[in-house]
RNA sequence: AGAGAGUUGGGUGAGUGGCUGAAACCAACAGUUUGCUAAACUGUCGUACGGGUUAUACUGUACCGGGGGUUCGAAUCCCCCACUCUCUGCCA
């Protein structure tokens, strides 16, 4: 969530944010969070003297009592009494004054980059470059969800069978190219410097918060009631939260982190008539990167980790367009937003693989993820991460663009970690 | 899953109602001294939110797993929850 010392300080720049994503009742909303804060920070001050004034007291009840002057302990004892009801009312009206803070700052989104442009939906969008050429395929070319029951690789009835749709099942070099590309991108990252883990796919509650998946997005994530546990929706949450109520030196930073995890979405009413075969479901595989920097480094981190994310593309020679997210069309906690998009050839339209973000403090705010620095002042820390990358597009265009009359050309790096070169 | 024992500052660990924001030791940092791949001594050494200051200084409050309660006063007593360990059970 955003800080109020920023909303504070940065007053104009935050509005405008605000406006650049169609928040709408901006000028309402923060004259709001100013005013409560200004209200906790004057209940705190009050309510702090009394409290010290009823410490006092009680220091004096014990030495009172240990002299023996049991009465003027009891008359003390009164006076305590009297102030303890006070500090209880006024302890009251900050408790919930800092809710109603904190509940506002929930609502709020985090405020755009000034390089993001304005803008409603994805058509305002801004496309910054494209790479790759278009491949044109003969008449007769088959979209992804043909060319997986042509051989045989991927099978929705079975997973219908199993668990329900949008669940498949990857039979054979399907599986196998499953597991090469997750391979593939796990030693990619590890060669740019990022350290692999494994972080558990169901999380807690808090962790739910710390990334902002809660309370923004509550019915989206698969629940298991008994132990009140969510099942991830991308490995961003619990890599994030592997640093949630940390303090870092700034001597750690950046930090860089890579983790492949199945994901879990329950996609509740986004199904629509495009939305076949690979192209959504509700568990998939994805390799996804992390990165905590300093406050100055972010950018050039968001900058190197598109460029990382775009050199996976080239590698498996998918032609695709880098999009910067306009304010309207950016996630709610993200400061700017890189979409890769890969044009898939059978079903001529571009496919969403990869989004890489900047949070700036957003995150770590709620977080509690800070670093200390030379001054010795802790502040709060920039958290970054992308898809590196989203399994389901990929394979659905590797397929579709690489279809021949009598197979599918493999890229030529996943060559040696599939152990075959065409299906 | 059953029974028992625990959870204190970066670490070890003392502390059963006021003199404890918390002993001691270790680690870390700064300085002094002797000097050589180190020792001794001295000092500093948690976080958050307030007040205060140009900024420091200074100062208030809260925090001893989390939440609630008893009390003038709680790390210390009571209740609930989470987690850890040990034994039993089960099991990849």
């Amino acid at each position: 969530m955003l800080l109020v010392q920023t909303i504070r300080d940065q007053y104009d720049q935050v509005l405008l944010g605000l406006k650049k994503r169609n928040f709408p009742q901006a000028t309402e909303a923060l004259q709001q969070v100013l005013a409560l804060d200004d209200l906790r920070k004057s209940s705190q001050t009050q309510r702090d003297q009394l409290q010290a004034e009823s410490n006092l007291i009680s220091k004096q009840i014990g030495s009172l009592m240990k002299e023996g002057k049991s009465l003027e302990a009891t008359a003390a004892k009164d006076q305590s009494s009297r102030l303890k009801a006070q500090i209880k009312e006024l302890e009251d009206q900050h408790a919930q004054v800092e809710e109603e803070l904190k509940s506002l700052l929930y609502l709020l989104p985090n405020v755009p980059y000034v390089a993001v442009p304005a803008g409603k939906s994805a058509e305002d969008n801004e496309e910054v470059l494209s790479h790759g050429a278009i491949p044109s395929l003969w008449e007769g070319k088959l979209p992804h969800w043909e060319l997986i029951k042509k051989y045989d690789i991927i099978d929705f009835d079975l997973g219908v069978k199993i668990t329900g749709a949008g669940f498949p099942v990857y039979k054979g070099k399907g599986a196998r190219l499953q597991r090469a590309l997750i391979n593939f991108f796990l030693d990619q990252a590890l060669a740019e410097g990022y350290m692999e883990v494994q972080p558990p796919i169901l999380v807690n509650e808090e962790s739910g918060y710390g990334t902002g998946q809660l309370p923004d997005k509550e019915g989206q994530m698969y629940f298991a009631k008994d132990d009140h546990l969510y099942l991830i929706p991308t490995a961003e949450v619990p890599i994030t939260n592997l640093y949630r109520d940390v303090l870092l030196n700034a001597t750690d930073l950046p930090i860089k982190n890579v983790g492949y995890t199945p994901c879990f979405r329950r996609e509740a009413g986004s199904w629509g008539a495009h939305v076949r075969g690979l192209n959504r479901l509700h568990q998939f595989d994805k390799v996804e990167i992390v990165q905590i920097t300093h406050p100055d480094q972010s950018y050039a981190a968001l900058e190197q980790m598109s460029a990382y994310v775009q050199g996976l593309l080239q590698k498996l020679e998918l032609p695709y367009r880098v999009l910067r997210l306009c304010g309207g069309d950016m996630g709610f906690t993200s400061a700017m937003t890189y979409d890769m998009e890969v044009y898939s050839a059978a079903q001529e339209r571009w496919l969403e693989v990869s989004s890489v973000s900047n949070f700036e403090t957003y995150q770590a705010n709620r977080l509690k993820l800070r670093f200390k620095g030379e001054d010795k002042k802790s502040q709060f820390a920039h958290t970054l991460n992308g898809s590196a990358l989203a399994l389901p597009r990929i394979v659905a265009s590797i397929l579709e663009n690489n279809q021949e009359r009598d197979g599918i050309r493999m890229p030529k790096v996943l060559h040696s970690y599939l152990g075959f070169d065409r299906i």
